[in-house]
DNA sequence: GCATTTTAGTTAGCCGCCTAACTATTAGGA
DNA sequence: TCCTAATAGTTAGGCGGCTAACTAAAATGC
């Protein structure tokens, strides 16, 4: 959404008419979201060229995760846990597994103590298909940040961790207003 | 989706596993997603409870955007030129249009000279929605970016454009690989 | 001047996100 | 203990993206 964004003098002019628009501040918003999207796309694609969603990507990632770095042994992650480190509801999880598990990348098992829960693990064919698609994703990554300098990477990454405070008090204030 | 960020020592360790994955580069991919996926909802949760979704609400003002500042006159778009400013299909205007027009929020009228063409605009209803509904958002707007000095925005907006840029290489690359 | 191509908009159907409601199981308290 | 509350996962249905196929109208070209 917004592709072609209002030029600066708009914004400047506008805020005459909206006492409360900042606007350096609607830039900044602006291009945020314009850039995030940018980006999103960029992956997308390629993602899409192979086959899969963003959405089924970052599942198979998250089953992936540990043995690309920081991990110990085989995964096996209930789907309450995807959906909490996604950031997405159960019922998104739900449906996302069900289309891995269709296309034979993924397997769910009932857990071992607690029969409410399930346990999803990669398949071969799953680390296989993650393995087949990392090389290409990471260059792409790395061909839209070519640009940045590592001090200007730093910098940002610094700005934006702002913008997040940011949203997070915008947010607090908003549910005080509502009491 | 990603709420649960990787640690940096993860992706420096991961980067030992796959050679194309430049750390500094993936962290900052990850940044901005993140932080595009915040500012989006905390404007969405707004929009929300006011009833109306981010699709909307984006043709809306491009409805309302010259009486905000650079306008001349009434505006009446075609679906077409919604879209193409919006950046997504004119499939995806139709289902807006079909649902702001059932609201009373904007009014269809065939074009004057091109009997293929509609024009959309405005109703009363619609203008007064938006005026109601603009004050609360600029000063979400404003809230999320209250942490950033205006030199800090300046710095951030250049920094977002060039990786702007880095997507269009990126995707020119692919698409030359590709043939 | 009529056939073809292009353009505007809609429709149909898929995917992924959501919320709300539901089932099954476990945990906790009077 | 047994009733209630909490938890895990699924299901159902809505919205908003998309593509592909369609209709109607206009523009183009032989």
């Amino acid at each position: 959404m917004l592709k072609d964004l209002p030029r600066y003098e708009c914004l400047l002019e506008a805020s005459r008419l909206f006492p409360d628009l900042d606007p350096s501040a609607c830039e900044v918003y602006l291009q945020v979201l314009r850039t995030g999207d940018e980006v999103f796309e960029v992956e997308s694609r390629y993602l899409k060229a192979l086959g899969i969603s963003q959405g089924r990507f970052t599942v198979l990632m998250q089953l992936t995760e540990p043995q690309v770095g920081c991990g110990q042994g085989p995964v096996a992650l209930s789907p309450a846990v995807i959906a909490d480190r996604a950031g997405v509801t159960r019922a998104t999880v739900t449906g996302l597994i069900d289309m891995l598990e269709r296309d034979g990348f993924v397997l769910r098992k009932p857990a071992e103590h607690d029969r409410r829960m399930m346990t999803v693990s990669l398949t071969k064919a799953g680390e296989a298909f993650v393995a087949s698609l990392l090389p290409g994703y990471f260059q792409r990554v790395a061909a839209i940040m070519r640009g940045l300098t590592e001090e200007e990477r730093r910098v940002l990454v610094k700005l934006l961790l702002k913008i997040q405070d940011g949203t997070v008090v915008a947010e607090a204030r908003s549910s005080v207003a509502a009491k």
